[in-house]
DNA sequence: CTAGGTTTCTTTATCGATTCAGAACCACTT
DNA sequence: AAGTGGTTCTGAATCGATAAAGAAACCTAG
């Protein structure tokens, strides 16, 4: 049997073509009793409806925008941060009858073929620090926003101020007392495959955080740069602050806590680049018998949602804002000419992993 | 300036347009040497790569899989059950180079269109009890797969034995001699359009539960049915079961729970229908300072990851494995020819929020 | 030196719709 | 009778690529 399209209606119900696309895309163009009889026809014949590739292909518009991210999508939906700014994205291109369409990067690859078939009208990139996806999306000549860096220039950005941020959470700490601090950084897994293993000590590269204009550079690398900020002021020499870098999973970083946690003498608090790996921390000093905060001081970074039921102190800020400011960005009709550049409101929140430096007697 | 396709990039080569074309998608289809020519004109005329429409009409394959959402997608964002099974199904996508395409349902109308004007391969519907999108999706004449109820015949699906589980866990609050017991249903939105307001007393309609073949019911209805045979195999009269029902969403259903620990005697024990509701119960008891389980148990299902850190005693089912399950049965080539029908494990899992009744003076 | 096989590129025929300009018809006015 | 304006429908052109088959050039071996 050979397939149903609008010329197989038009021939049977002895129309054209053109006034069967109109039974179904604008109902009014045509009157109501032949529209009937179209439909009947449509309805005996098994039609589908009108192909939606064909109709996009013509149209030039798919009504899709593609959110892309930097990791697989199996870690994405692991990590409350992406979720939440999913959550917001979602809100926006919903109301305006747009579909999502998301592409993950489980390995080098695959995800750029994805990009360069995928049928939308423009991309969200989320995250993607360093990431060589940047440059296959960049190269579709499609509307791009960017979240979280990097800033691309003349694409549109939403993020926060991370180092400003990065810089008032370890100000807190040292201002509590705490002297032996270790940081736990989470770069990402591009900028990690381009140096060493997991869970070693930072290369100097990625950590040369003295730069004008981090924000050409990831979050991670913002953040960084902040909690470098706050030690130097507070006269900690940068060199004694052991730090480890991981990817944001909270198990992973399980193993850059332990590291952390072996060192003698033993840190009293973590700074952790976000609240995933914060928990990840907090995992393994629960386990070891640690007691927060009067033995370790743990700080995170995004406020998810689970941070509040753990009592985590940690920077706040609007995740599900982030996507819908993101959204608005890339369907507003409207072109910018300057690519804007949205800074969104953060805030620390002190809750209950955090205190004076206590017992360190180890 | 004229929009750049392959024939442009022929023309100015010298080549026919075939040429280009595997240049781009079958780089050994032609001397190296050409190649790079052709390549090097492409990016000279800032060639963006060849159109993913076009491309998709001619191939008649998009890579891509849809999933539909009964509700907002803003709301299966929240819903760490959802979030689940996309972790799942986004691992055996991604995998295999599929793109996910989600659809959500944010109010009528919306939705249809885009179903229709999706470019996809395939569908798998969430949890669609009785929604009226199961036909929009079904007449698009794709491959579907269905989670987690209703069975439609002929459409693979994916679920467990939801009436056995509900039935479970209701025996064993019945065992450790709860006899006040109340019930939250999680009524999906579409049920509940066709009947009144929310948080109302469950109709008759929707509650009668006594039918065989559930499996072409909803889930929520199946669970509902698995209380009614156990309250009904302990000697509890049904009428004297109180029950609410209402979305399956943390903050709505604290209003469901407000209702029911109003009533006098008061519940020693709540079922939840789902875990995000039984949380919603949680909150409302904390709120009222009622001890769990002192003065009241909480049972939900699903076991999504904060049950666990939460305490609560639940139905375990292997979530993130029925999006894996899905994946497959729609990225198979095989055609089955009995629809597949595959039915997972669950497990109670007996946790701190569930005792025999204690103090109940009230 | 030629039959047969490769490699490399071209030609022709779709994929399934939408757009846009215009034809045919109708009812009314002047 | 001719002009005006609306509705309803048609035909040709187009969206941007890929598939399949064929032609030309180039080897290779007998």
């Amino acid at each position: 049997m050979e397939r149903v399209t609008l010329q197989t209606i038009a021939d049977r119900v002895g129309v054209s073509r053109t006034t069967v696309s109109n039974a179904f895309s604008r109902p009014d163009q045509l009157k109501e009793e032949l529209r009937q009889r179209i439909m009947e026809v449509a309805e005996e014949l098994d039609y589908p409806g009108p192909n939606p590739a064909a109709r996009t292909l013509r149209r030039g518009r798919a009504g899709v925008i593609g959110v892309v991210f930097t990791e697989a999508l199996s870690y994405a939906f692991a990590d409350s941060y992406a979720v939440g700014f999913l959550r917001g994205l979602a809100r926006v291109a919903e109301q305006s009858g747009t579909g999502l369409h998301l592409i993950g990067w489980p390995s080098p690859g695959v995800a750029e073929e994805v990009i360069g078939d995928a049928v939308v009208d423009g991309f969200c990139l989320f995250s993607p620090e360093g990431h060589p996806l940047v440059e296959t999306v960049l190269r579709r000549r499609l509307p791009v926003v960017t979240v979280d860096h990097p800033y691309v220039p003349g694409v549109p950005f939403v993020g926060i101020e991370d180092r400003i941020a990065a810089r008032e959470v370890a100000a807190y700490l040292l201002g509590l007392g705490h002297r032996r601090i270790a940081i736990v950084a989470a770069q990402p897994l591009a900028a990690q495959a381009r140096t060493e293993a997991r869970t070693r000590p930072v290369t100097e590269e990625w950590l040369d955080v003295d730069l004008a204009g981090e924000h050409r550079f990831g979050a991670g690398r913002a953040r960084l740069a902040g909690y470098h900020d706050a030690c130097l002021k507070a006269g900690l020499a940068w060199e004694d602050v052991p730090i480890h870098r991981t990817t944001n999973d909270r198990e992973i970083a399980r193993r850059a806590a332990q590291h952390l946690l072996d060192l003698r003498p033993r840190p009293t608090a973590v700074i952790a680049a976000t609240d995933e790996i914060a928990f990840g921390v907090m995992d393994v000093a629960a386990q070891r018998g640690i007691d927060i905060p009067g033995e370790l001081s743990v700080v995170g970074f995004d406020d998810v949602p689970a941070a509040e039921p753990a009592g985590l102190t940690t920077v706040r800020q609007p995740i599900t804002a982030k996507g819908t400011t993101a959204g608005r960005l890339l369907l507003e009709p409207s072109r910018h000419d300057p690519a804007p550049c949205v800074l969104m409101e953060h805030r620390l929140v002190i809750r209950r992993t955090t205190a004076p430096p206590g017992d360190t007697s180890h």
